[in-house]
DNA sequence: ACTTAATGTTCACTTTTAAAGAACGATAAA
DNA sequence: TTTATCGTTCTTTAAAAGTGAACATTAAGT
């Protein structure tokens, strides 16, 4: 049997305040009709919500229950409601994203570029781990999640992660070294700074070094693309970075782009939730060819 | 006017898809109804939530806000429904409670002692920093949070912090140290481990060390509860805890309390939402006297 | 102990709302 | 160009929600 949202409207007003008089007069109807409604979604849903002591109502563990459920179905109904109300440009388009928080800051604003021309487009920017991007997601708050990791969905969250972008990476470092870079010799026991373990630029490097048998010493590990392009930009040391990530740097001189690392790169990804309806400009954003787009202005 | 949960239904129900008669016959209603019933929710909104073209429904853009609101709010209804009819004991009082990570485990245990005797009632125990917590209690995902920080309610979250028990906190370290240990001198340049700046025991510590011109010297601070155990167990260092936390130790003779801090407590506050019905559970455990429950057995 | 006011339930009846079905219009595919 | 499919609108019918009176229970006042 179909759960009645009129019913559980009426029973939850009324778990509210505990009392059928009052709040049938707040809701403009008569007690009898009230006691009915309520009595009818017990009906349907097999157990008593209340348990009638005389003239008193009490909440049973089952209406306990289902009033949890109701307190957050009738917010998110009040805010609906509140936000048709107030008249907020409802045409608006608003596209919500969340972007992993260790992602180059470049990357981010040449894959949004397309959308700061457009006119009557509204759109929110979170930073955040990727477990609370999808968790976000998966409560409807977020449109899409910038990720360097695809994400496997399944039946519960029908994810969908698209390869967006892929970034070669290159040995990097100060211009005035003078060193004969040689690929990959010059690695041994070089000192370098590196992505973090768990970014996917690292293990592919890591694998590089094991193939071609070379140790470089690893002086910092680093999670975060903008803190690498300032440990970089700042050290003197050389860093393994996909090269978009210091293009200012690059372009004036302050670094230098030695060697392109063969078979790494950084790859991004669009996490999104297959709808029926794709917003228009989700479907712009994600039908920009995979290339560098990356290098525009 | 007021938002029609059965509109809003229908509508959710066409907007999976995109077909309104396909979604007719799954309703087993007629296209005729289905279509009318929309209507009323667009003209209730003041807003077209479809773009007819032709024969084609296209979602618009307040249709697609809606949209968003419409899934939220019947997958939770689809859940409530789901839990009745899966005749899951709705009857079985359930406790979800939240305790800041960092608390100390025994005082989690006694707190939630008189929980463990009762039959028919299942609880549920979560860890997390504040800030996720708090996120689940307004959510209603949570009933109750324990945290050693009061947190102040407003309009929007009614949430009521109350004290649920005050520790002492005194210097604990090795029993064999022989130490003749008068306070505050004993502090004096003292290699302690304390508890992280952001603990309110450690505010009052460091104010009473002001106070009394003493200077120790910090060789950790430490967030965590459970880890101040080990590491005070296990360094031979002397700690700022309370006794509690280390209540085994202190028993078996593997550490000892060498003075109690006046006027340094640790606190512990459970924050709940008030409601009009309060669980019998939750009520009973609210209603502990503050005292040193925690010396239980 | 009795009365009164407040509360909740049930029943027969009325009003409101939703659904069905036919007629119509638009369009994608044959 | 036809034809089948899809969505809208209108009138009629069926279902659901609401009303008000009669009745039951209880807390508070006399």
């Amino acid at each position: 049997m179909k759960l009645n949202y009129h019913h559980l409207y009426y029973f939850w007003m009324v778990a509210r305040t505990g009392h059928l008089t009052r709040t049938a007069s707040s809701l403009h109807i008569s007690q009898s009709a009230l006691s009915g409604q309520i009595r009818k979604l017990e009906n349907s849903l097999g157990h008593d919500l209340f348990i009638r002591e005389g003239r008193r109502l009490k909440l049973s563990e089952a209406g306990r229950m289902a009033f949890s459920y109701a307190e957050e179905i009738f917010r998110q109904g009040e805010e609906l409601s509140a936000v048709f109300a107030s008249g907020a440009q409802v045409n608006r388009e608003v596209l919500r994203i969340g972007a992993v928080a260790t992602l180059s800051r470049n990357f981010q604003e040449a894959f949004l570029h397309p959308l700061l021309g457009r006119e009557n487009l509204e759109f929110s920017l979170q930073s955040s781990d990727i477990d609370e991007l999808l968790r976000r997601l998966s409560a409807h708050r977020l449109d899409l999640i910038l990720s360097n990791q695809p994400v496997r969905g399944d039946e519960s969250n029908p994810w969908r992660s698209k390869l967006i972008s892929r970034q070669p990476v290159s040995i990097i470092g100060p211009p005035e070294s003078g060193e004969n870079v040689t690929f990959p010799d010059f690695l041994e026991g070089r000192s370098l700074i590196v992505p973090g373990a768990d970014n996917n630029i690292r293990q592919a490097f890591d694998q590089l070094c094991e193939y071609h048998k070379v140790r470089p010493r690893l002086v910092a590990e680093v999670d975060d693309m903008a803190m690498m392009r300032l440990l970089a930009r700042d050290s003197g040391h050389f860093a393994v970075l996909p090269p978009v990530v210091v293009r200012d740097e690059l372009r004036n001189g302050d670094l230098f782009d030695y060697v392109a690392l063969p078979g790494v790169y950084e790859e991004f990804y669009a996490i999104s939730i297959r709808r029926q309806f794709e917003s228009p400009a989700l479907r712009e954003l994600l039908s920009q060819p995979v290339e560098d787009f990356m290098m525009r202005p």
